[in-house]
DNA sequence: GCGATCAGAT
DNA sequence: CACATCTGATCGC
């Protein structure tokens, strides 16, 4: 779950997917997605009597976003608020304050995150610097390289910061299947069930959310079928969704809900209460899409699980993995990194130096083509050029103060990465994408994720884009091709194994062979709750989850004493280098 | 009565 | 397994 508190210390004056609190006082807001949790303050009374009152604060998002949001009637005031973006098309957009008239202008790009329907990371270009807000996101490995708004010209450009989705940025999440892995797996298996009759029917166990999206229209083009769901008003603008979804009952693949789904189902029932006509009992099987993943050295494993005589688990994430962030974060190379989450003992920083040699050698191409006429608003296509800053890894001081813990946090300084350990794999780069082990025709590939989800159309010499990143750190090998059945009554030493509780020291020997040189973020000894708002308002999250991992206090670090961080938020509001205050 | 917040369950 | 959500209890206005 995200605890970023919606503010980014480059363009303080934006709020971005939290809408409470000090994001109340923003000149201009920015969604990245429809999950609740990006929501916060969304529908608050206090928001809506604001704009109201505004002439130029207004709501940025993709079209999709739109869409989803003004379908909830809690959310309809939002309309006249609304102004949705394309994707990969920079727009310049003034930041007022109304009450002086001072304005400040940035240039957003909106870039397909991967993570359910409309999700868009946003880049943000202006006198602060290039600043790139990740929103959640799934990228395979390489995707950066082709992602034309994170260049100019041949080179990528300079990010001086990233606000970074890290839900799986933890080694123990070192690798989690494709999505083409995960889905073939699902494929298989409801293929073997509904095969055998008109009376065997699939319920697929999915949370009251957008991203399942992807595995309807996969399942629906593959059996030739639709997929019962509760509703489908909210797709009513999209084709590609709405053609494999029904409400119609009278399917073999069921996704609709029921607040007792599990009871309905524990009782042989579906959650819409289907029953077949002619009275004889249905044959259901569930399977719920969890997200599961697999250790640096797990080499092989399954994407499906089976929890019980008619129920299963089937691999799928919303995420990316720990490989996947860390070849984004290399790639990139920004100067500071700002999880979105952030559990005890989490290393940030042997990614954060940025290299001055072998530059990607990238291809200038556009990703993709609109299905859709639109009207084009104005854009601002000369997209700010920075300075080309030479961070070098001495000066640039892999340091991060991360908006949600300075209090809690030892700061460590950190050499160099050595980036070595994996240097052994870093050349199989191409392959990874398509699914471990299986090599395919890439015309025959499943329409990418980001067709459905962003209604845009890439073209096909996507394929050739992808330049070798230049430090990728890869992890999926052929020999880890995941199988794709397990059972977990006969295979009790499947995926679960490198999961439990109890792995604590797999997890940390994992971390200690592939983090040689770390920033260890720690929390207090005591008080781990502790909340903090400084003096820019920014709030401070709590801590997000326990871990396995117990990593000691570093000798050389310090706390930091409360005058030293009211004068760093001071500075961090003023837009000041904050960095010599922590320079050993 | 409404909204915010938290714990708990799924 | 986690994530994203929902429900219900509690509190304050």
């Amino acid at each position: 779950m995200s605890s970023f508190a919606g503010r980014m210390k480059e363009y303080p004056t934006i709020s971005l997917d939290r809408f409470d609190r000090e994001n109340l006082h923003a000149r201009a807001y920015f969604l990245s997605h429809c999950h609740k949790d990006h929501m916060k303050g969304l529908k608050g009374p206090l928001l809506k009597r604001k704009l109201q009152f505004s002439r130029t604060v207004r709501l940025y998002c993709s079209f999709v976003t739109k869409e989803l949001l003004l379908n909830n009637p809690k959310y309809a005031f939002w309309e006249e608020y609304i102004v949705p973006l394309e994707l990969e098309s920079p727009t310049q957009i003034s930041l007022v304050d109304e009450a002086s008239g001072e304005k400040e202008e940035v240039v957003v790009t909106l870039l397909p995150a991967g993570h359910c329907p409309g999700s868009v990371m946003f880049l943000f270009e202006g006198s602060h610097g290039n600043v790139l807000y990740t929103g959640d996101f799934r990228l395979p490995v390489g995707d950066v390289s082709r992602m034309e708004h994170l260049h100019s010209g041949s080179r990528v450009k300079d990010i001086q910061s990233i606000y970074l989705d890290s839900t799986f940025y933890d080694p123990r999440f070192y690798q989690i299947p494709s999505r083409e892995v995960c889905l073939s797996g699902i494929s298989e298996l409801v293929g073997n069930w509904i095969s055998q009759s008109p009376h065997h029917v699939v319920w697929l166990n999915c949370k009251a959310a957008y991203g399942y999206e992807y595995l309807f229209i996969n399942l629906g083009e593959e059996f030739n079928t639709q997929i019962h769901v509760n509703t489908l008003a909210m797709f009513k603008k999209m084709p590609e969704i709405l053609s494999y979804v029904t409400t119609d009952r009278r399917t073999q693949i069921h996704a609709c809900r029921h607040p007792k789904d599990e009871e309905f189902f524990q009782g042989n029932r579906l959650p819409c209460g289907c029953t077949a006509a002619d009275g004889t009992p249905l044959r259901i099987i569930s399977i719920k899409p969890s997200t599961m993943w697999f250790g640096e050295r797990t080499k092989k494993t399954s994407v499906i699980i089976k929890t019980g005589g008619s129920s299963y688990r089937a691999c799928f994430s919303f995420h990316s993995s720990y490989s996947e962030i860390k070849d984004f974060l290399s790639y990139l190379q920004p100067v500071n990194i700002y999880p979105s989450v952030i559990p005890i003992g989490r290393t940030l920083t042997e990614l954060m130096c940025r290299k001055q040699s072998d530059e990607a050698a990238f291809v200038y191409k556009p990703l993709g083509v609109l299905k859709r006429s639109r009207v084009q608003r104005p854009t601002c296509e000369g997209t700010l050029e920075t300075t080309a800053l030479p961070v070098c890894v001495e000066e640039s001081l892999p340091l991060t103060i991360t908006d949600a813990q300075p209090a809690a946090h030892n700061y460590v300084d950190c050499t160099e990465s050595n980036g070595e350990e994996e240097e052994e794999e870093e050349q199989q780069g191409d392959e990874e994408k398509v699914g471990a082990g299986q090599p395919e025709d890439i015309s025959s590939q499943p329409p990418r994720w980001e067709d459905f989800f962003t209604t845009e159309t890439l073209t096909d010499s996507q394929n050739s884009l992808r330049s070798q990143p230049q430090s990728c750190c890869s992890e999926m090998t052929g020999s880890q091709t995941p199988d794709l059945f397990s059972d977990e009554e006969t295979a009790p030493d499947g995926f679960s194994l490198t999961l439990s509780g109890s792995q604590s020291n797999h997890s940390s020997q994992n971390m200690d062979s592939c983090l040689p040189d770390t920033l260890i973020i720690q929390p207090e000894l005591d008080g781990q709750k502790q909340r903090e708002e400084g003096d820019d308002g920014i709030i401070q999250s709590e801590s997000q989850q326990s871990s396995d991992f117990d990593i000691p206090c570093t000798p050389e670090s310090k706390v930091p004493r409360r005058d030293e961080l009211s004068q760093l938020y001071r500075k961090l509001a003023a837009g000041e280098d904050i960095r010599q205050i922590f320079t050993l």
